[in-house]
DNA sequence: TTGTACGCGTTATCAT
DNA sequence: ATGATAACGCGTACAA
């Protein structure tokens, strides 16, 4: 609070608008005043308040973040991505978590809507689109992240789910499996709608017959990995896993183990979003990586692009995912 | 930008007084025009600029976050458990990445000076403490996490990591063991401090010298687990290992199997900061735990009581590590 | 080149 | 019970 603009006028013998104009060099002034001002900001150690200036000027330089937990390590990398490209754009990130629940993400969103964001990420948990553009509508841009309302257009960046999945579900094919089980997010997620399609086609490529019974919903964690899997194995047969989240491939593995079965012998795994210790598990872990932070520094490139330049065309940005072949298969 | 308090009393007929008496309840009026408002609010959408009312009360309700890294899992679960309680009290939180650097550390400081925090949680990397105290002066009240910058009086919270690196010190000479090697942080950290008291205080008590050659520091990184590790067993002949952290756990295991070696036969490990993979390796690894999530509540507690009592006496919180004991000793 | 004065959207004081 | 209006700290026409 202590020293305003005031402060510095009064020390250098000008007014608030020589300043101002100084400090963000936005008008000529003398090479003798200029001095003078800036000797009465060190000495008073004036910093401008960012918050008089928003109000001011309307945009806050503050992006806001909305992912569905702090503790799930694809988006927090992404996040890292994220901070990585707005700080060297001088802007500052606002984090939180949706846990993905539509309420607190509704209530989040307008809460940065009430804290004049300049612009907003986010991983949109379910919604019907109607709502969602609603909630969003002509306040800020948005990009999404990982997921995508259907038939909302904006800005995304996602990976391309169907094409890595069916490259998977093809490997496990060709290596004798047709009992192959699904440990997938929950279905309103584009993400894993996108995998359920490349699951089934390339089983009909295959000529293998869809059942539904391979097939698990649960959230993200490692609890919901292990007793689907389990599940899976005892109730359903299956001689292969695809769980679609590092927690849920660890969960799985644990299980396995824990059934006293072996992988890949008795079971094989082809997991989601590879982590440093899938490659530390007896046997390693095949998996999927993707590339988290990439897609965050491209979500943030995107979202002050959009700031810039308001009027351009709708952009999706598609990042592979890449098979990193150990030996759970 | 749109609607206004101002939409809003004309709307109602009534004046922007008025309307900001109803919104916030802070004196009477009667239910007749009380009603009124209400009904413009809602029809107009109204939400109160949190922008302008911060300037005006001169508080954000939104409190810092400088951690080292987004990456690391301990601080963004902890991070979760602020953001937790500060959700419960209608607190945002904001959260910035230092990467261990005092340059940006000082310029994150400088940043929220200017954002207007109400209050500050950070992980502090090297400063000399006058410089930081210089820092922090009379802006906020900050709560320092995990690590303590020395002779700075303020609210912490904090593990025992002496207690903790003590115990499984002693616990790896019991076992057997003399020559225990260390891959520990950068040695300006409390935590690399008190972890180093606590190993050369086990080694007096079991009679053996302590030996400089066998102590590494490095980040706390995957890669610099594993080459501060490789070196250890080649050149100091160790035969345990105790990383200070879960990804410098995670490379010594990676490089102990690279080099052919076997734990805990030829390596013994206990790790920093327990991880939901410690128990897929195999062996299954002994690690500390760390309640990373209470420390984080603990914190954003500490940190609401100073904002509403800034008077009253500054305190530390210890929380203690816990062994997990697994296969790897 | 510099100063005056208004407005950004609120809350709070003081009238009425 | 309600209304005018002055702050909060800054940027920016416009005037000088």
């Amino acid at each position: 609070m202590a020293v305003t603009i005031k402060d510095v006028a009064k020390l250098a013998g000008v007014s608030t608008a020589t300043v101002s104009y100084v400090i963000n060099s936005t008008n000529h002034v003398s090479e003798e005043t200029r001095q003078r001002v800036t000797r009465a900001v060190e000495k008073l150690e004036y910093r401008p308040s960012a918050l008089a200036r928003s109000l001011r000027v309307q945009r806050t330089r503050t992006i806001g973040l909305i992912i569905p937990r702090l503790d799930n390590q694809f988006f927090t990398e992404a996040a890292h991505g994220i901070e990585d490209v707005l700080r060297n754009n001088h802007y500052s990130l606002v984090i939180s978590e949706s846990e993905d629940s539509p309420l607190t993400e509704k209530k989040l969103i307008q809460v940065f809507n009430s804290l004049l964001v300049d612009g907003l990420v986010m991983a949109p948990c379910r919604h019907r689109q109607s709502e969602l553009r609603e909630l969003l509508r002509g306040n800020y841009p948005t990009v999404f992240f990982d997921r995508r309302p259907t038939r909302f257009e904006s800005d995304a960046v996602v990976l391309d789910n169907y094409s890595a999945t069916r490259k998977a579900i093809t490997y496990l094919i060709e290596r004798g499996h047709s009992r192959i089980g699904m440990v997938l997010g929950p279905n309103w997620f584009s993400t894993t709608r996108d995998r359920m399609r490349a699951y089934k086609r390339a089983l009909r490529d295959a000529g293998i017959e869809f059942d539904s019974a391979l097939v698990r919903n649960g959230d993200y964690g490692v609890e919901a990995g292990s007793e689907l899997s389990g599940d899976l194995i005892k109730r359903a047969g299956v001689t292969a896993l695809f769980p679609a989240s590092a927690n849920m491939t660890l969960g799985a593995f644990i299980k396995i183990r824990e059934m006293g079965l072996s992988v890949p012998r008795d079971v094989a795994i082809i997991g989601c979003d590879d982590n440093a210790w899938a490659s530390a598990t007896d046997p390693a872990i095949t998996m999927l990586y993707q590339p988290a932070a990439d897609m965050g520094r491209k979500a943030a490139e995107l979202l002050l692009k959009r700031i810039e330049s308001p009027a351009d065309g709708y952009e999706t940005v598609y990042l592979p995912p890449e098979m990193r072949i150990r030996s759970s298969v």
